[in-house]
DNA sequence: AATTATTTTAACCATTTGGTTAAAATAATT
DNA sequence: AATTATTTTAACCAAATGGTTAAAATAATT
């Protein structure tokens, strides 16, 4: 039988440990995240997680390792592609707007996991190319430096700059909600105004 | 007897616990750290640091308290001080990037623990008078505007851009690391020019 | 229908954790 | 020197925590 049958709506346990995990992980982290916690919300037995999943360590590691993917994706592809510098800058703001919307715990939960265990990354790391990507792009910004259409930027100073003023935002919104009195609604508000104005701002620090 | 008596090299219990607490409480927050650590490190026993700051949470809320204030102290000031526009941003870039410095580990932590509990600023922001603090600093701006100095931005953001560019850096140090490859050496290098050359990157995006 | 494999649970277990207590050591006061 | 107050410790404790085990419930296969 095909197994169009029974279950559907209800997602298997798996799927249950796996999203209610992942909740769990991004919002309290690796030492503040509790495996009953995480079996009560799943609805199920806490001897359930560890069949399916081993550990507290090795499904917090399926979890990072996806939310990791997630800050990454995607950016090297863009900083590599074929687009003039400008509209390249709009593009990597723009996606990194849109991805820090729909997952907005992410960041500093990467951040944090790999500040409490650089080491995490390093296995992680290996696949991305990182070098070529960066002098890839710094000879981009180098070739608009000779033409004299920016100012002399390093890329790394550029994409540091770009990510700090995307990421940031996520990352302290607690605070920063609370410093601006702002309401949830404000202050994605604001989200979208930096959406339309960042681009734009970037460029007009590095144009001449 | 005046006090100049035996112990001055070896500071008090109170002291020793507040030096590695802090440290704990930073490095790995609020659920991580761990007293009997504490006490180990401290040199003491677990008991006594009972019975200097009663509980866990007390402990913590000190060394929060401490934090939260290098975070925002003089910033207020700075944000407020009679001073042309561009030249206030190149003090607060770098009041920032050296505080930042002296204090790694501090944003993260204070960001961390707002996140895990927002509520724990709300005593901690009441003297701050922050109102009025942006309101005139967004004065100073629309009058730079109108004088065709600089472009239009509001205060909010262009505060959000100043901390972004500040901060963001020393929140994701040990990603930033790894992800371009640096020694401790290089990032702090790399630190030191971004000290120089962020101003001129923000007055530059926002200069006509 | 009977057997086998898979999924799920209840009941435990050892360790860790924040916290307490009562006594001991030390310092201050009389 | 004796008494009182303060600081420090060792030994506990209860609750929480990650993890295990053996049995029960369910599904799949024969």
């Amino acid at each position: 039988m095909v197994k169009i049958s029974s279950k559907k709506k209800d997602k298997t346990a798996e799927e249950a440990i796996l999203q209610v995990a992942r909740k769990a992980f991004t919002q309290k982290g690796l030492s503040g995240a509790r495996m009953q916690d995480i079996a009560d919300e799943a609805g199920i037995n806490k001897a359930l997680v560890h069949y399916y999943f081993e550990s507290k360590e090795r499904l917090f590691g399926l979890i990072f390792d996806q939310e990791f993917e997630k800050f990454f994706s995607s950016l090297a592809v863009l900083i590599s592609a074929d687009l003039p510098l400008f509209e390249k800058i709009e593009q990597i703001v723009s996606l990194d707007i849109e991805r820090l919307s729909q997952f907005p715990d992410m960041p500093l939960f990467v951040i944090n996991e790999v500040s409490r265990n650089p080491e995490i990354m390093a296995k992680r790391l290996k696949q991305l190319q990182q070098k070529s990507v960066m002098e890839g792009f710094q000879k981009q910004i180098n070739s608009e430096i000779k033409k004299g259409n920016i100012k002399s930027i390093s890329a790394e100073q550029l994409l540091i700059n770009i990510q700090s003023l995307s990421v940031f935002p996520f990352i302290a919104k607690p605070m920063l909600k609370k410093v601006l009195q702002k309401t949830e609604k404000d202050y994605q508000e604001m989200i979208q105004v930096r959406k339309k104005e960042l681009a734009t701002f970037i460029i007009n620090a590095i144009k001449n």
